[in-house]
DNA sequence: CCTACCGATCGGTAGG
DNA sequence: CCTACCGATCGGTAGG
């Protein structure tokens, strides 16, 4: 088999990928162009057009390949048999370091879903859902009375918060450092959760304010 | 003076920065084109381009009139002469209440300071530290044992991760609901901090690991 | 796999 | 001469 400079056509892919994803978290997914994709590879534009049919195919691929390795990794936290805390720090924990050796593409899910067509959307926001599903009902299970408030969904968006802030401003240098902060993130956020009261509901009014015009 | 239709010029420049914020909020700002800008305005491109001088001007402006108000508001804060807690929960409440009337512009802040020149960005970048630094310094002064952890940025910035990404996935519809985390996320920090522990450090590597190239 | 291009649209500005 | 614009089009570059 092939090695070293030609790389098969899956190992080219995936670099291709690797860089894609790196341009775009950088400079958004409107502000790459493909030339860039294509220089960074170090490959001619049309070669490029070879591996992926266009640039939003290289979007919808960053953003489902790092939801989906998400999604795997829930589920096989969900097979360990774990004391509900014990659950939720490990997931805390799995996290940070996916996202610590992929950030640039968890930065491309969280800014660049916008771009992506419904159809594809649907199917990444419903596997997002799934991931949060798997958190929220790991908190109602510990702490009853946060479910019982209807904060478990709201509480779980909080701290994938906590979670995808750090990528926005750690320094690159050392993924210990992610590593560190998974504990002090799962202990601010179990040493909280009993603190938790339900808020206050608003008066039901009958209509939201005006929406505003879109363009 | 003129009223209604031919607003002043001051009063049109500021119905612009709203237009462009929704439009760099939604489409990203090189995803924006200033015949967008114009068409959401109800101008000419032309007549934008008579309030101001391009695309990048809209920008600056948007990131910094919002980073000023969000200083402004700290220095409010900072003299009303609170206890350290009930500081924390006003700041917390402030700000939730300030990114819901202006998130267009907060989410510029956030997901385009990558577009800005160096010299733009270090300002506004300064401005944004003064903040994070009330911030923590009402932390460690509440929690003294988080300041000794060297933890009362990390967490300001896990702080500052809930409070942000709320606006990335709450419904637009109903401010008030913003409102109504603001407790929420208040409670949550101010019943995590003190379970906080120093994080392990890592061994003092010479070297943390090899840059990778910047494009 | 490269050179050479296209239809269209970009940010920005001309004349009047 | 100023302001506040318009219809039309500039030079360059985007994705493909």
């Amino acid at each position: 088999m092939s090695r070293g400079r030609a790389a098969g056509y899956e190992e080219q892919r995936e670099q291709i990928l690797l860089h894609a994803a790196r341009l775009f978290a950088q400079h958004g997914y409107p502000g790459t162009s493909m030339n860039e994709v294509a220089q960074a590879c170090g490959l001619s534009k049309p070669s490029l057009y070879h591996y992926f049919r266009d640039k939003y195919d290289l979007l919808v691929h960053i953003a489902e390949s790092h939801i989906v390795r998400l999604r795997t990794l829930v589920d096989e936290v969900m097979h360990e048999q774990l004391a509900p805390e014990a659950r939720l720090r490990e997931l805390i924990h799995r996290f940070v370091r996916e996202y610590a050796q992929a950030r640039y593409a968890h930065r491309v899910l969280t800014e660049d879903v916008k771009f992506l067509r419904p159809e594809d959307a649907e199917r990444i926001l419903g596997t997002e859902r799934a991931v949060v599903a798997a958190f929220a009902g790991t908190i109602a299970e510990q702490w009853p009375h946060v479910g019982k408030a209807q904060l478990a969904k709201p509480t779980t968006m909080l701290l994938f918060g906590m979670i995808n802030w750090m990528f926005t401003w750690f320094r690159p240098e050392g993924e210990l450092d992610y590593e560190a902060m998974a504990p002090v993130v799962a202990d601010l956020f179990c040493g909280g959760a009993p603190a938790l009261k339900a808020p206050a509901r608003k008066t039901p009014r009958r209509r939201a304010a005006k929406a505003q015009g879109s363009g």
